[in-house]
RNA sequence: GCACCCAUAGCUCAAUUGGAUAGAGCGUUAGACUACGGAUCUAAAGGCUAGGGGUUCGACUCCCUUUGGGUGCACCA
């Protein structure tokens, strides 16, 4: 099924071409109303590469596209801006023949996000990650790509050397530090609680105290050498929290094909090494080896990447590389995309460069960042409990929760409790993915869960009444299977409001931008409460009218749910 | 210190990557309902795009500069 848009751009590049010139890039627009539904504004351009008026270039151009009974008028205004006016007939056919799918792409992307570590409990800073994520995996899939999701555990690295350290100091006589291996290990008699309040704590006293990090770095190493006593708690660690892990990410209906980690990567360090040292690009600085990643032309000297650490161990980059050595072994992807913090950018430019500069990838992968802003709390800072801490994203789920429970309709008797939960999910997610990525954020309790404005609440709202309304026409027998016939500002507006969803996903998709499909929901749910308004759909008494409405209020609702399905958004029964 | 990002309506944010009169939400003001979920709709007011200079048919967008914020700069992740 062709796109709309391509079908209009295509109609201007054959129209360029008969006239002799070429735009291998056809850019068009939506416009303003009084000018028209789209515009092409590139004939501006056009005219300074081939030295002609662009205004005589646009008036052959109008000429062409002015025979073709798609559009009802084409004309030229200011310096050569190209204004075009669909035909109803046109709209009307385009209308019923789009599937809304699209063909499946032999491309497979691969998507880093979530970024959990083991033994803390995720907080709020991980609720974007999850949230932009997987929205980009689902709308990865419904434009036909291949995916495959990976949370990159991190389980690995200092923090689970403090945590063990600190539960060797509490349970020494556990058989699980004495450096021997033993045939059995105890069950630990911890749970997920105590893991997260053991991390805090050994964390801020390997601040204070430096003998105490010293100790924990120590116990990292031993860890990352497999001691069997070690890693056998390890993997005791690693169950406990893993299930919390997973149950946080259920609530917030986000999903991973892969739960690997930084030790899986760990695996893949020694071949990694070996590979390297073929390619004679690791140097030592200072005791640790490096990789140099600097190139000619950088204002800013770029930091070598550092691969082992003085003390032999590895960290957070060496086990970074090796999961991209291992990625493109195993899977073969064309694109990976991280999904992380934007001040973790430089970071990412070195490992990237190393990567390419090692050939780990070559021309066929291609490492995409997507970096976005935090969330911050009204003081502008990020986000933290009364108390000062970090707050923890169930915690942050709870709070959003009850606010939507104390709004929602006191007539509504039954599953107050889960129709809340899928309310706050909505709030949350439509509110996380609303501002451009790379914006920092003010939560603001109140304004996410009104229902008025740009909100989840209120687009659920819009949603489920498309819903009812059909209902309603079911219960009247009244059918309908197509568009008849445009009637008046609002229904054909609703329908070019509607067509817009090919573009909005393309862009979405190549900025990995999810706030142009929030965007796009609240455009269209107050096109449709417009249209909804103007025109009493079960009272009309025209059947091809009725029916003609009835079918736009099914593809309008269909739309919306194609559209919150992307983002993870879930849509209660009532509300 | 060096580098990058940001500064847009009272507040929170957009602006299709250089396009026409800079748009939305909230708030404010004035209107609309015997109808399908009014949790709605129609309007109005509100801007020297932080200041200054430049580039061109055309600048919130690109270049230079001043001011005020944020972030990052190897043995943490």
């Amino acid at each position: 099924m062709k796109k709309f848009y391509k079908i209009i751009s295509d109609k201007i590049a054959k129209a360029l071409v008969d006239n002799g010139y070429e735009d291998k890039n056809i850019f068009i627009m939506a416009s303003k109303p009084e000018f028209g539904d789209y515009q092409y504004n590139n004939v501006m351009s056009l005219a300074k590469n081939y030295h002609e008026n662009p205004i005589d270039i646009a008036k052959k151009v109008v000429k062409s596209l002015e025979k073709d009974s798609f559009f009802a008028s084409v004309s030229v205004a200011g310096p050569g801006f190209i204004n075009m006016k669909i035909s109803n007939e046109a709209l009307i056919a385009f209308f019923n023949e789009n599937d809304y799918t699209y063909p499946e792409k032999n491309q497979l992307i691969f998507l880093d996000y979530g970024g959990a570590n083991v033994a803390k409990s995720l907080h709020v800073g991980h609720l974007r990650s999850a949230n932009i994520g997987e929205a980009l995996k689902r709308l990865c899939q419904f434009l036909g790509y291949q995916t495959i999701s990976d949370t990159h555990l991190g389980d690995w690295g200092r923090p689970l050397g403090l945590v063990i350290l600190e539960l060797s100091k509490r349970y020494p006589d556990l058989p699980f530090f004495d450096g021997l291996e033993h045939k059995e290990y105890p069950n630990l008699n911890i749970d997920n609680k105590m893991l997260e309040e053991i991390y805090p704590y050994a964390s801020l006293k390997a601040k204070e105290d430096e003998e105490y990090l010293k100790e924990a770095k120590f116990m990292t190493k031993r860890l990352q050498d497999k001691e069997p006593g070690i890693f056998a708690l390890w993997q005791q660690i690693m169950q406990i929290s893993k299930k919390d892990i997973r149950l946080i990410y259920d609530r917030l209906n986000t999903s991973f094909d892969l739960y690997k980690g930084e030790m899986d990567a760990g695996e893949v360090v020694p071949s990694l090494l070996e590979y390297l040292d073929k390619q004679k690009v690791v140097t030592d600085s200072e005791g640790a080896k490096v990789i140099d990643v600097s190139e000619d032309n950088d204002k800013l000297e770029i930091p070598p990447l550092l691969l082992i650490k003085s003390d032999g161990g590895i960290l957070y980059s060496t086990t970074e590389l090796a999961t991209i050595f291992d990625r493109v072994r195993t899977y073969h992807p064309n694109e990976i995309w991280y999904m992380t913090d934007k001040r973790q950018s430089l970071y990412f430019t070195q490992v990237f460069r190393a990567a390419k500069k090692t050939h780990i990838i070559d021309g066929q992968t291609k490492l995409v960042f997507v970096g976005f802003g935090t969330m911050n709390g009204k003081d502008g800072k990020p986000f933290k409990t009364r108390d000062g801490g970090v707050m923890r994203l169930n915690d942050l789920l709870d709070l959003v929760h009850q606010e939507c429970l104390k709004r929602l309709n006191a007539n509504i008797r039954e599953n107050r409790e889960e129709i809340a939960e899928q309310i706050a999910l909505a709030t949350i997610k439509y509110a996380d993915m609303l501002p451009v990525k790379e914006t920092d954020y003010c939560f603001d309790l109140e304004k996410f869960c009104s229902l008025e404005g740009k909100t989840g609440p209120f687009i659920l709202y819009s949603t489920i009444r498309m819903k009812s309304l059909l209902q309603k026409a079911k219960e009247n027998n009244f059918s309908y299977d197509n568009l008849k016939v445009i009637v008046n500002e609002y229904d054909r507006d609703l329908i070019m409001t509607l067509n817009d969803l090919d573009i909005v996903l393309e862009k979405a998709f190549n900025e990995k931008s999810l706030n142009e499909i929030t965007e796009y929901l609240y455009r269209i749910a107050t096109s449709f409460n417009r249209f909804y308004t103007e025109n009493i759909i079960l009272k009309e008494k025209q059947e091809d009218i009725r029916s003609s409405w009835l079918y736009l209020t099914s593809i309008a609702y269909k739309i919306n749910m194609i559209l919150l399905d992307i983002l993870a958004i879930k849509v209660p029964s009532v509300m």
